[in-house]
DNA sequence: ATTTGTGCAAATCGTTTGCATCTGA
DNA sequence: TCAGATGCAAACGATTTGCACAAAT
């Protein structure tokens, strides 16, 4: 939609974080600028961590881990259950689902619409549907 | 299928493990005992050494992490993926899926059969689907 | 100035592993 | 006997937290 990394996207960035209850802090902010600007991305706190040092983002690897939860707690990201003991983020909070490559570990989005699931049975006494994930996992194919 | 817990389900699960490649020793058989005595159930390896121990089966909570994993291995487990930090391990190995109530951390089979995943697009180049998983997250409807 | 955020390192949690001991075949 | 299993405690990797310092309002 919009361009990134350039004034305007810095006070996008600003007006995004403070509309969340969340104080424009330049870590924040440069986390903030990683994370939305190419669309739709997968991160972990090391990926991200990484990829901040990369860009000469000063910030502690806790402080990702703590933003990242931020972010999340605010609705700005997703957390993806995908294997137990990584925890992906999401960018995209729509409703949509994901494939997973496990040789790799690398997600990649279904978009919403797509993929239908069908058939589920009734939920169980005073309980509603929250969300449903699916994960379609691939491996090679040798072909 | 069959009852469990008498001299028929012993040699049953010394069977079973011997099929799988893996000696029938004590603790291997006390924790199948528990594990496959009731239909099909979900565990983490803290609940599970909790009920051996309520059971009177002597294993360290170590032993019963590797047991878990040798289970897996030889697909007598599957392992579900539901929250990073917390691995449960499904004695259903079959194609199903599942309901996860994420206030109580419980989960529950959703029956092979019923639930279906359609307008999966085009798997990228060189891969294959190895799994589909769903998830059913379910929350208080408060009717 | 006051409040909130950050860095660092230590603490924690779930899980795995090394090694001496024990046990099933 | 002897390979393979177990227990224990220490090691581990990912994540969280406590506290002194720094920055945002």
């Amino acid at each position: 939609m919009s361009g990134a990394g350039d004034a305007t996207s810095n006070s996008n960035a600003a007006e995004r974080l403070r509309a969340a209850g969340l104080r424009p802090t330049r870590q924040r902010m440069g986390l903030a600028a990683l994370l939305f600007r190419h669309g739709n991305r997968h991160v972990t706190a090391e990926t991200l961590h990484g990829e901040a040092r990369a860009a000469s983002i000063n910030v502690s690897l806790a402080t990702v881990y703590n933003t990242l939860n931020q972010f999340k707690e605010a609705g700005l990201l997703r957390e993806v259950a995908i294997e137990a003991s990584r925890t992906y983020f999401d960018t995209n909070t729509g409703n949509h689902h994901h494939f997973f490559v496990e040789t790799d570990g690398k997600l990649v989005d279904i978009p919403e619409g797509r993929l239908e699931v069908s058939g589920i049975p009734d939920v169980p006494g005073g309980m509603k549907i929250g969300r449903i994930d699916v994960i379609v996992r691939l491996e090679p194919s040798d072909t």
